[in-house]
RNA sequence: GGAGAGAUGGCUGAGUGGUUUAAGGCACACGCCUGGAAAGCGUGCGUAGGUAACACUACCGUGAGUUCAAAUCUCACUCUCUCCGCCA
C-alpha cells in the first residue's frame, strides 16, 4: 500500500512512477483521489456534529446531576435530529473509504529510482556472472531422462496422484530434496545469521493481502475447506511461498528499533495454482504447482534497506556458489517486477540439458509497501512509530536447483556426481543408475 | 463435538448509562537527589485522523441495535483459556 498523503500531495509523480511499470495502474488515482476527498469532506462535517452532540450530552448529564429534569429535556430537543445526520455522514464517509482502499489495495509499489526502465524480460540488465557453462564431451541430457533413469523422480505416478504439475520423489530423488533443504538452512542459519522458524502452511487472507498477493492475484492460490463445507472455503489458503507467513509474523505490531534488523529463514513447500501458466501439463520439474524452497526474510529500518537487500542477494549466491553451479544475476527493470517490490534482483542458474538459464531466486525490497498493509510499525529511539522495509528472498528455490544440479553434475555413463559441500548431508559421492 | 469462563493501552488491572478526558500499579524516558547506584520525589508516557499550533474526532475483541449520551444495556459473531470427548 502507498502512503494517501504521497498521492494527495504528489499525484503526478505517483501517476509517472506507477506507468513505468507499463500496466496502467497509474489510471486508479483519479478515483482515490476522489473517494479521498469525498471521505475528507465528510469526516470534517461529521466531527462537528459529533463536537456539538459530546458536547450537549454532557451538559444534560450534569442538569440531570442537579434534578434540572424541565431543563434536561430541553437540551434534549436540541439535539434530537444530530443522531440522523451524524449516522448518514458517518456512513459517507465510511462508504468513501471502502472505495479509496479498495483502489489503494491494487496500486503495485513504486519502482525505486535506481531501477532500470523496461517493458519485459528482455530489458532486464545483467549484473553479473558467476563460474562457467559446464563444457560436456557428450550430449548432457536433460533433468527428466536423467530423474527417469536413476528413479530420482516418479512423473507418472506423480500425476496420477494430484494430476500434472505433482512430483513424486523416490529414493535418492527424495534424499536430494531433503539433504539441499537442510544444506541450505544450515548455511543461512549458520553462516548469514538468520533465525530458523517453520510457520503454518495454510494462512488467512489477511496474510496474503499483507504482502500484495491479494486482492489482485486471488485466482493463483489455493483455497481450502475443511471437510465439504463450502461456507468455510477462503477462510484459509495453502501459501504460495513462505513469505506470505513469515513476513506477516509481526503484522499489527509495534516493534523496537533495537530488535531490528529480523532476520528470518524458512523452508516450506510453496503451492501455486498457475492457472494458465505456460508449462504446467508438460514434464519436467521446471513449473509444478507444489515445490519446496527456503525463504529469506529481512524486517530492517527504512536507511538500511537497500544494504541489506545486497547482503541477502550474496546470501542467495552463495548457496549456488558452493555448489559449484554457473548462475547469472539480472535486475528486474519496472515492467517485469513484481507487484509489491520496489526493487528485484533475480538469480538464473544454468540448467545443462535445458540449455537456459532457471529462476531459482527472486530478491526483493518491498519497502514499506508490505508493512503499511500489515501496520507492521516500528518504534524510534526518539519515540516516533516508523514502518520497516520489509525484504524478502529466495534462499533458494528446490526443483528448478535440482534441476540445475543433477543436469550440471551429470556423467557420461548416466551417473549424477555430488558436489563436496552437499555429501555430508546427502552421505554419497555419486548417484549411479 | 459438549460444558464453562473470558476479551479494556507495552504489561497488569479498576471501571454496570452522564460531573472522568479509561483510575491505580508495573515497565519505560527525562529531571531532582547521590561519590556512583538503588530507593524516594517530580514530570512525561496508547493508536490514528485533524490543525501553522491549539481545538476537535475516532478507537475498550468484531459487527449491528437502544439512547440526547455506551467500555458499561440488547442481539449476533469471532477468538482465547479451562475441563470433557475424539485424535497424530
Amino acid at each position: 500500500m502507498l502512503d494517501i498523503k504521497l498521492i494527495r500531495e504528489r499525484p503526478d509523480f505517483v501517476r509517472q512512477r506507477l506507468a513505468t511499470r507499463g500496466a496502467g495502474e497509474e489510471q486508479l488515482i483519479e478515483g482515490i483521489l476522489l473517494a479521498d476527498d469525498q471521505r475528507r469532506k465528510a469526516l470534517a462535517e461529521v466531527e462537528i456534529l459529533k463536537a456539538t452532540r459530546n458536547r450537549v450530552s454532557k451538559e444534560i448529564g450534569a442538569l440531570m446531576g442537579q434534578k434540572k429534569f424541565a431543563e434536561a429535556d430541553a437540551k434534549k430537543v436540541e439535539t434530537k435530529d444530530l443522531g440522523d445526520q451524524i449516522t448518514a455522514l458517518d456512513q459517507q464517509a465510511k462508504t468513501a473509504e471502502g472505495a479509496r482502499d479498495g483502489l489503494m489495495l491494487r496500486l503495485p509499489n513504486l519502482p525505486h529510482e535506481s531501477v532500470a526502465l523496461g517493458k519485459g524480460a528482455a530489458d532486464n540488465p545483467l549484473v553479473r556472472r558467476h563460474g562457467e557453462k559446464p563444457d560436456f564431451a557428450f550430449q548432457p541430457k536433460s533433468h527428466v531422462e536423467l530423474c527417469e533413469s536413476l528413479k530420482l523422480v516418479d512423473f507418472a505416478r506423480g500425476v496420477k496422484l494430484s494430476g500434472s504439475g505433482f512430483l513424486l520423489y523416490t529414493n535418492w530423488g527424495a534424499k536430494l530434496e531433503r539433504a539441499l533443504i537442510q544444506y541450505m538452512l544450515d548455511l543461512h542459519t549458520r553462516e548469514h545469521g538468520y533465525t530458523e522458524v517453520a510457520p503454518p502452511l495454510m494462512v488467512g487472507p489477511q496474510c496474503l493481502e499483507g504482502v500484495g498477493q491479494f486482492p489482485k492475484f486471488k485466482d493463483q492460490y489455493y483455497g481450502v475447506a475443511e471437510g465439504n463445507d463450502a461456507a468455510k472455503l477462503g477462510q484459509l489458503y495453502l501459501i504460495p511461498t513462505a513469505e506470505t507467513p513469515v513476513a506477516n509474523i509481526h503484522r499489527e505490531e509495534i516493534l523496537s528499533e533495537k530488535q531490528l534488523p529480523i532476520c528470518y529463514c524458512a523452508y516450506t513447500p510453496c503451492f501455486r495454482g498457475e492457472a494458465g501458466a505456460a508449462g504446467v501439463g508438460t514434464r519436467g520439474m521446471i513449473r509444478v504447482h507444489q515445490f519446496d524452497k527456503v525463504e529469506l526474510i529481512k524486517i530492517v529500518k527504512p536507511e538500511d534497506g537497500y544494504a541489506e537487500q545486497e547482503k541477502m542477494l550474496a546470501d542467495a549466491e552463495r548457496v549456488l556458489q558452493s555448489l559449484g553451479l554457473h548462475y547469472r544475476v539480472v535486475e528486474l527493470c519496472t515492467g517485469d517486477m513484481g507487484f509489491a517490490s520496489a526493487k528485484t534482483y533475480d538469480i538464473e542458474v544454468w540448467a545443462a540439458g535445458q540449455g537456459s538459464y532457471l529462476e531459482v531466486s527472486s530478491v526483493s525490497n518491498c519497502e514499506d509497501f508490505q508493512s503499511r498493509r500489515m501496520n507492521m510499525r516500528f518504534k524510534t529511539e526518539a519515540g516516533e512509530n516508523k514502518f520497516p522495509h520489509i525484504l524478502n528472498g529466495s534462499g533458494t528455490a528446490l526443483a528448478r536447483l535440482f534441476v540445475a544440479l543433477v543436469e550440471t553434475y551429470q556423467q557420461v555413463d548416466g551417473s549424477v556426481l555430488i558436489p563436496p559441500a552437499l555429501q555430508p548431508y546427502l552421505k554419497t559421492n555419486q548417484l549411479v543408475p
